[in-house]
This record gives C-alpha cells, sequence and structure tokens, in this order.
RNA sequence: GGGCCUAUAGCUCAGUUGGUUAGAGCGCACGCCUGAUAAGCGUGAGGUCGGUAGUUCGACUCUACCUAGGCCCA
C-alpha cells in the first residue's frame, strides 16, 4: 500500500510565488467594483467619527516615494480606525494652482510659439492640472491607499475656487488684510514675489566687495578733518550700490578711526583684523587715531559714492559681528533689514530693478536697460573708476534661491496684499493653540512653535497667472485701493458659477453692476491682476472640505504629513483657521520623515541614489511597498535602499508562507469541527494565549500611531510562534493523525483562529495579501471583504498566563535538546531528529515535576521518537555541571514508515505490519 | 551661522526612573530535512551602543563639545 496517499497535505490555491504586480491589480478591480471603500465607511456611519484631512500633495509630475510614504501611512490609519469601528471617511485632495504647473505652461506655449494670453494660459494650466490629479489618483490607487477617489477635492474646482475668496473675504472683514510696498523675495526669472516657503538655500558664489563712502558732514568731530575721510563699507551685491540710501553701524559696537597714509578709516573695531587682513594691509602702517562707541555716530553722514547724494549714519542690530566692517551698506528697496530700517528713519525705498531684473532710469543713464548681473560688473567698474573700490574678491556662501527655477533671487521692494499675523494678537492666540494639540512626535511642537514665532507677515499676492484673483480694484482716477468684503464676497458668487478665471475677463467690470470709486466717485476702475499666494489656497482646505463633503465635520482629529509642513499646511491652516474661525483646524498632528537612502542622504537624481515608487511597485508590488512602510519609525527619516528592500521582501515571503501553511492546513476544516477552548490542549491554549497577547501588543503600537511596533510584533509572531515552534510541532498531527481526531481537530480550531485573527491585524498594513488571505479561507462564512471585519479585540478568556509560565520553562529544555541534537549531527551520529530519542533529567525538582506533567507531549515538541525522564542529574548536583542531563539515543521499536517516527507498536498489526498504531488507526478509519 | 531632531550588530527595530556578561527577528556562515519545497528546521559568528571629555560607586541611558545626516530658518 502506498501509505503516502493516506497522508493529509496542505491544500491552498492561495499560492507560494505572490507576484503581486500581476495579482494586485485583479484585487483593486475588486475593491472597485465591489464598493469596498464605501462599504467599510458605510458599516461604521454610527461609530465616533475619525476625521483624517488630507494635505493636498500638488498635480504635477509622478507620485514621489515620500508622497507614496505618506499616502500608505494615512491608508494604515483609516483602515485600522473604520476596521475597529469609527467613522473615519477619506477625502483626498490636490493642490492645483501654481507656479510648477504654469511654469511648464508657459514653457510650452513658447515652443509652440503660442500667444500668451492670460486666458489661454489658465485654460491649459487647468487641463495640465486636471490631467496629472488622473495620473496621480491612479498611482495613488494603485498603492492599495482607500478612499473617495470619485469624489476628491480640487483646489481648482469652482466650489473651492469660489470657498477661497469666501475665507479670504472673511480676512479682509475682520482687518487681517492689509497692502503695503514691501521688500520681498524676488525671483527676476519668474517674475515673482516669492513666499518664504518658495525659497531654498544653496551655494552660490558671490562678489565680495570693500568699497569706502566719503565723509560729508561730521557734526560732533569724529574725524580729525573731513577730507580723505571714509566709512569702509563691506557687500557681497554691488548691483545694490545705485540703491544705497544709507549705511547702518551697530549700536553697541566699538569703532576706531584708524589712518593709513593719508587716508582716514572708520571701521569696527570686532572687524579690523579680518579687514587688514582681507585688504592684505600691514599693519604697520595703520594708526588708530581715536575710538567711539557705535550709538555715537548717529548723526555722522558720508556719501554715496557714484552719486550726488547723502549716505547718512543708521543705528541696527543686525549688523553682523562676523563679516564685513561692521558698517552696512543699506538699501531699502533690496534687503529686509534694510527696508525696516529704512522705514524706521523715515527713507525712501528705492527700487531702481524692475521686475525682470533690468536697471531702471532712477539707477541712471550709465546702468538704465542692463540686467543686475552684468550691472554688477558694471558698477564695479564705476567704483573702480571714482577709487572707491579697495578690493574685490568672490565668496562662497549660501543664498536663497527660487524653489522652482533655482535661479538666485534678489530682493525688491514692491507693493503687496499681506495678512498681518499680529493683527489682534492673532501670533499669540495662535502659539497657544499650539498647546491644544497633540503632537507627533512631541518634537514637533518646537518646531512648529519657532516657524509661528518667526514668521513675517504673509505675502499673500503673486503676480502670476495660474491661481485665484485678487478681488480688489483700483481707480484709474484717484488712485485708490478698493478692497471690500462685498466685492470678495460678489466675486466668490461669480466664480462659483463661472470659475475663478472669470475674473480675468475682459468684460469683468460688467459683472460689477455700477461699481464706483468710494472715494471720487470714478467708474475707471481696473482689477487687480495679482493672484492669491498658493498657500492660501491649501491653508483653506480643512474649512473648505471638511465643512462641504458628505459626512465630514470640522475641526478635524488628524492631519499628517512631513516635516517641512511646519513651516507649509500645518502653519498657514492654522492662520487661515483661527484668523476666519477662531479655531484649530486639527486635533492631532503627525509628522513622517524625509525618505532618504541607505547612509540616511537625501536622495537626488545626481546621486544616483533614487528610488522610485514606480519601480518598487512594478518590480516587487505595493504591498512590499506598504510592508516597508509599515516595519519603518516614520517619525524619523525612513531610509530605503536595494537591502531595505531585499529584507522587506524576506520577511513578506515569510508571512505570506506562513498564510499559506495555515489556509492549506485548513481545507478540510469547517466551524463544525472546532474544538471548545476548554477542551483544549496546553499546547494549542499557549498558542492561543500568545495570539491575545500580540493582538494587544499590536493594538497599542496603532494606539501611538507607532505602526513599526504592530509589524515588528506580528511578524516576530509569525516567525518564533508560527513558523519555527507551532507549524513545525503540529506537522505530524497534521498529516498523519486521523482526519476527524480531536487532537487534529483541536489544532485546526487554533490554526483557524490564528488565520482569522493575523489576516484581520495584517489587513491595514498589507492591504493586497491580507483580502487575498481572507478570500481564499475556507472556514466559515466569509464577509466581502477583510476591511468590513472588525479589527481584532483582546480577550481575556484566552489569557492563561501560568500556563504561558510553564511554556517559557519548557522552551528553555527545548533550547538545550536541540543543541545536544545540533552536536549530534555535527558529530555525524544523527542526520534527522525524529530517529533520535532523548534521555532527559532536569535538576531542579519543579521543572522535573514539569516535564512529568507533560511527559506525553516531550517528543512531539522536540520533534523526535521518544523522551525518556530519567533520575540522573543527582551526580550533577554536587559540582558545577548543568541543570540538565541530555543524552541522545536511538529510539525504540521500528521506524513507521507511514509516519516516519518509531515505535515499539510497529508489526503489532499484521494487516498493516509496517506502520503504527497511530497511523494504524488514522488509515483504518480514514478509509 | 541659528533652531529642532537623529545616530544601538550588514538590515529593520527593542532597550522601562542610569545598576550585573546590550536584546529580537532578518541577513550571513555551517549543518539538517525533502510530506509548507523557488519552502521548512537547527546551530553559530556578528556590536569599543557615531566620537571625545565630564558627572557618578556605576553611563547605551545624564551634561558639554565634536563628527555625520535630516528638516527648517538666516
Amino acid at each position: 500500500m502506498n501509505y503516502k496517499d493516506t497522508i493529509l497535505l496542505p491544500r491552498t490555491d492561495f499560492p507560494m510565488r505572490a507576484r503581486l504586480s500581476e495579482r494586485e491589480p485583479g484585487l483593486l478591480d475588486f475593491w472597485v467594483k465591489n464598493r469596498i471603500y464605501e462599504k467599510m465607511i458605510e458599516a461604521r456611519r454610527k461609530g465616533t467619527a475619525y476625521i483624517l484631512h488630507d494635505g493636498p500633495p500638488y498635480s504635477n509630475g509622478h507620485v514621489h516615494i515620500g508622497t507614496a510614504l505618506n499616502k500608505v501611512v494615512k491608508d494604515f490609519v483609516i483602515k485600522y480606525k473604520s476596521m475597529d469601528g469609527f467613522f473615519a471617511p477619506y477625502v483626498p485632495g490636490w493642490d492645483n494652482h501654481g507656479l510648477p504647473i504654469e511654469n511648464n505652461v508657459l514653457a510650452e506655449f513658447r515652443k509652440n510659439k503660442k500667444e500668451i494670453t492670460r486666458q489661454a494660459i489658465r485654460k491649459r494650466c487647468r487641463e495640465y492640472a486636471a490631467k496629472f490629479v488622473d495620473i496621480q489618483k491612479q498611482e495613488f490607487v494603485r498603492l492599495g491607499v482607500l478612499g473617495e477617489w470619485d469624489n476628491p477635492y480640487l483646489t481648482m474646482s469652482l466650489k473651492y475656487e469660489s470657498e477661497i475668496l469666501r475665507i479670504f473675504a472673511k480676512l479682509v472683514k475682520k482687518g487681517y488684510v492689509y497692502r503695503d510696498l514691501r521688500s520681498i523675495y524676488w525671483c527676476p526669472t519668474c517674475e515673482t514675489a516669492l513666499a518664504d516657503a518658495e525659497i531654498e538655500y544653496h551655494e552660490k558664489t558671490s562678489h565680495s566687495i570693500w568699497m569706502r563712502f566719503p565723509l560729508a558732514d561730521d557734526p560732533d568731530g569724529i574725524f580729525p578733518r573731513k577730507e580723505n575721510s571714509y566709512a569702509m563699507v563691506w557687500t557681497t551685491t554691488p548691483w545694490t550700490i545705485p540703491a544705497n540710501l544709507a549705511v547702518t553701524v551697530k549700536p553697541d559696537f566699538e569703532y576706531f578711526v584708524i589712518k593709513r597714509g593719508d587716508d582716514r578709516y572708520l571701521v569696527a573695531k570686532a572687524l579690523l583684523d579680518l579687514v587688514v587682513k582681507s585688504l592684505e594691509w600691514d599693519e604697520k602702517d595703520l594708526k588708530i587715531e581715536s575710538r567711539v562707541e557705535g550709538k555715537k555716530l548717529e548723526g555722522l553722514k558720508f556719501k554715496h559714492p557714484l552719486y550726488d547724494r547723502p549716505s547718512p549714519v543708521l543705528l541696527g542690530d543686525f549688523v553682523n559681528p562676523d563679516q564685513g566692517t561692521g558698517i552696512v551698506h543699506t538699501a531699502p528697496g533690496h534687503g529686509e533689514d534694510d527696508f525696516l530700517i529704512g522705514k524706521r528713519y523715515g527713507l525712501d525705498i528705492l527700487c531702481p530693478v524692475d521686475e525682470k531684473g533690468y536697471f531702471t532710469e532712477e539707477a541712471g543713464k550709465r546702468l538704465a536697460g542692463m540686467h543686475i548681473n552684468k550691472g554688477n560688473q558694471e558698477v564695479l567698474a564705476m567704483l573702480e573708476e571714482v577709487g572707491a573700490l579697495l578690493k574685490h574678491s568672490s565668496l562662497e556662501h549660501q543664498y536663497p534661491h527660487c524653489w522652482r527655477c533655482h535661479n538666485p533671487v534678489i530682493y525688491r521692494a514692491t507693493p503687496q496684499w499681506f495678512m498681518d499675523i499680529d493683527h489682534k494678537g492673532h501670533r499669540q492666540k495662535a502659539l497657544m493653540a499650539l498647546d491644544k494639540v497633540k503632537w507627533i512626535p512631541e518634537e514637533s511642537y518646537e518646531r512648529i512653535k519657532a516657524a509661528i514665532e518667526n514668521r513675517p507677515d504673509w505675502c499673500l499676492s503673486r503676480q502670476r497667472y495660474w491661481g485665484v484673483g485678487i478681488p480688489a480694484f483700483y481707480c484709474d482716477d484717484c488712485g485708490e485701493v478698493i478692497l471690500t468684503t462685498e466685492i470678495a464676497a460678489k466675486t466668490a458668487d461669480l466664480v462659483s458659477q463661472h470659475s475663478a478665471d472669470l475674473w480675468f475677463a475682459d468684460d469683468i467690470l460688467g459683472y460689477f453692476d455700477g461699481i464706483k470709486c468710494p472715494k471720487c466717485s470714478g467708474v475707471n476702475l481696473r482689477p487687480e491682476t495679482d493672484i492669491l499666494d498658493v498657500w492660501f489656497d491649501s491653508s483653506c482646505s480643512s474649512l473648505i472640505v471638511c465643512r462641504n463633503w458628505e459626512g465630514l465635520r470640522w475641526p478635524v482629529e488628524l492631519f499628517l504629513e512631513g516635516p517641512d509642513q511646519h513651516r507649509g499646511w500645518f502653519n498657514v491652516s492654522l492662520m487661515t483657521s483661527l484668523g476666519t474661525e477662531e479655531t484649530i483646524p486639527y486635533g492631532t498632528v503627525i509628522t513622517h520623515g524625509w525618505v532618504v537612502d541607505q547612509e540616511g542622504k537625501a536622495m537626488h537624481k545626481s546621486l544616483g541614489n533614487y528610488v522610485t515608487t514606480d519601480e518598487i511597485v512594478n518590480k516587487y508590488g505595493a504591498d512590499v511597498l506598504r510592508l516597508w512602510v509599515a516595519a519603518a519609525e516614520y517619525t524619523r527619516d525612513v531610509r530605503v535602499s536595494a537591502e531595505i528592500l531585499a529584507r522587506v521582501i524576506d520577511a513578506y515571503r515569510k508571512i505570506r508562507n506562513t498564510l499559506r501553511f495555515l489556509l492549506g492546513n485548513l481545507a478540510d476544516f469547517t466551524e463544525d469541527d472546532a474544538v471548545p477552548l476548554e477542551e483544549l490542549p496546553p499546547r494549542e491554549r499557549y498558542v492561543l494565549h500568545e495570539l491575545n497577547k500580540l493582538v494587544g501588543t499590536v493594538r497599542e503600537g496603532l494606539t501611538d500611531f507607532a505602526f513599526h511596533r504592530s509589524y515588528q510584533s506580528i511578524y516576530t509572531f509569525c516567525v518564533v510562534v508560527l513558523s519555527s515552534f507551532y507549524m513545525d510541532v503540529i506537522k505530524d498531527t497534521l498529516y498523519t493523525r486521523e482526519k476527524d481526531s480531536h487532537i487534529r481537530r483541536s489544532v485546526q480550531t487554533v490554526l483557524a483562529r490564528v488565520l482569522d485573527v493575523l489576516t484581520r491585524l495584517l489587513a491595514p498594513f498589507i492591504s493586497f495579501t491580507a483580502e487575498e488571505a481572507y478570500g481564499a479561507n475556507p472556514v466559515g462564512e466569509n464577509k466581502e471583504s477583510v476591511f468590513l471585519e472588525d479589527f481584532p479585540h483582546v480577550d481575556s478568556k484566552y489569557e492563561d498566563r501560568d500556563l504561558a509560565f510553564e511554556f517559557s520553562k519548557l522552551f528553555e529544555v527545548r533550547d538545550k535538546v536541540l543543541k545536544v541534537l545540533e552536536v549530534e549531527r555535527r558529530e555525524g551520529r544523527l542526520r534527522a531528529s525524529i530517529d533520535a530519542r532523548v534521555v532527559l533529567s532536569a535538576r531542579e525538582s519543579c521543572v522535573r515535576e514539569l516535564l512529568k506533567k507533560y511527559e506525553g507531549n516531550l517528543a512531539e515538541f522536540f520533534i523526535v521518537s521518544g523522551v525518556d525522564l530519567v533520575d540522573r542529574v543527582e551526580a550533577g548536583e554536587s559540582g558545577e555541571g548543568s541543570e540538565y542531563s541530555i543524552e541522545i539515543e536511538e529510539p525504540r521499536g521500528r521506524k513507521c514508515v507511514r509516519c516516519w517516527l518509531w515505535s515499539e507498536s510497529v508489526g503489532s498489526h499484521a494487516d498493516h505490519p509496517e506502520i503504527c498504531d497511530k497511523c494504524y488507526e488514522a488509515i483504518t478509519k480514514q478509509s
């Protein structure tokens, strides 16, 4: 007889090899066709609401791995919360307006030599944004992220655009919005003002020039005489010299008048050494004639080196003690500090540079019409000609650049719209609000605090095409600027019908019937062409989306984004929400880290350390990417590399095979076969105890949003409790025992529960695989999807600490036995452990009693063919010897050809002389 | 340059209020099994806890500085 045919081997359609990239799309279809997201949410409609508001990614380009990480973590939250009974709808969104899209569209227009008009550009931007919304949507869906993909929010939708204006109107009404000349970052390439958030710092080589400003007026007689007396001034931006209106000294610095030949120079004491070194002067040629405190220099006047106008001395604390001369060239039109101090002293805000970076007539005939880059050289030549240039070299330093075109930016004074951050104590209110929010990780609090403490007034205007127009008018008759709540509200109404494009229509005034200038009653009004900063768009998202989408509400439970959002979305959302509603938009804010390479370095295309989402998903599958996210401590920077992914894939295979083993061994099991908990043997109850403990650990991790702790514990459970112990030890029972025997059904009862719980625990993480396993589960009645199941709960009925303690002791013995078996194997006396008999004794009496108690189960526990408990350790008791005596002997009886275990019963059955009692019973009952 | 943060075996992570020889799993090496088989099991080797100095009877844990990296700001 071929006994092999009577062995009950695992049977399942759940394949060992996942081929995820081929399998996952089928599961996606299943989720979409059967509206699993909707059903998942609907099933918990009566549950406590838990709203995660999605921060909108920018609708340009493909999904970056950092964005993938962001969406996957969000998906963990949504799925876990939903399965745990919360009403947690997820409405994804996109940020559509803004410079990157506009720049790409402009490039397209230029390439095709198409006429650039506001309306044409906007139309194309709209199409462009829509296209990438679709692309990214598919990419997000492909990751297994469930959400309202058919009903997302788009900042360019008519509804959204009009709501932006309503919120803006509210800020206007509350007095937050003002218009002022302001020295701000300006990108001459993109021809726009830039917000702080649009600046990035790179190394740049700049000029480093030392020059002298002649003395003009010296009321206090600081210099002994007027002739050949100068202020020593240093700068890195020669092109700003034409805009110079003053020099600034630090009031608490000490200044020297030094003499060199016939010339006298004013210079700060602290920087004298640097000056001497930089100018390669010989100290022997220098004489310090007098010293004076900085604050006494006020009233002193120098002369502009190029033009016939004064450059008075101002007092300012921003003077750098490490660089320059302690006397700072001050051009109010070209620097923030310069602008502020100029305002304080009532200076003009001179800005002789136009929006493209060319000098205007104000810079004088020689420079007018010249680009500032060329102007740098020209100014140097001019300084040289008048003998004002002392030294010219270059300097490597961090310099602000445009985040889009990556060119250096300049400071330029232009009229802009602002939100007054200190209006009615707004900043203080914001800082106080931070205490009411739960920040994860905690350091996040410090970051946002610093960001809000230091943020300047919010520059809301942009001189661009693609965005929501600022609903203001200018009176061409009297120059009045007209911005009212009524106009803004009326514009919002119009935009909700026609889109924000309407504002830029030629006949826009026609929509404002009979509008007149409130000051001069003139009717020659001109609409503002500036658009709102796109950060303003996204700052409104929680207000707009959560108050308008069915099922959502505002404020929300959770925001979850990358660390750059401390100065970005977390920040601006708070500004807008607090400004309009006096309410904090979020209850908890989670910040995840940046995705970096194996060395922890930022990924750059040029470094070749770039890993794309696409690559991971297509090569290994979305579940591998999800598992990578699950394994990471994502509040820190998250590393990704080929090796890291290889480890993740290993882990995935292990989990998958564990599921497969469980599924395969439940093929002949039904709920009716289940054995009640009280009847289960100790080993089975122990595994259920461990499983129950696992549920608790996983839940703890999820409660803290520490998904990696949840995942690591699930994985370790699969490896330690299941694969290397339980599943290994029960194989004989599963395969060779009589199908319906109590012990086999007991084991299957445990396997069924393990599979059920494991599948649900895994569902938020490896959703595809969990769903697949759930569908392949042969036991009981399945729901349509694992996401309609509850997340497992801890159940004290499974808890048995005494039993767990006993098993921890038994495992100690097991480890010792396995070591001895390994020695036998090394020595060549043994190959398979089932061909061994263990002769065992323990020194401690309590262990001896424990072994006695489990005597009948030990052979199976060690996977050997017999265990004899003996009293042999007395001899060792006196010495330092081990706690156990373990010897390996040949098993008694003969090897059963069916189960391969040795037994003295082999040969006792005449009709089946080669098999043991157990197998005899199995085949006679089974057939 | 400033703020906040990170640094534990090749990898991903644990290390409770400072307290004995720093843990887990994976990977790796070696071996076993061939009835989970492009699977499974076992044994073993891997760490000056980024570095230096200090506080302490005692430091992975506290302090300072340094190095590398990240985000932000100038």
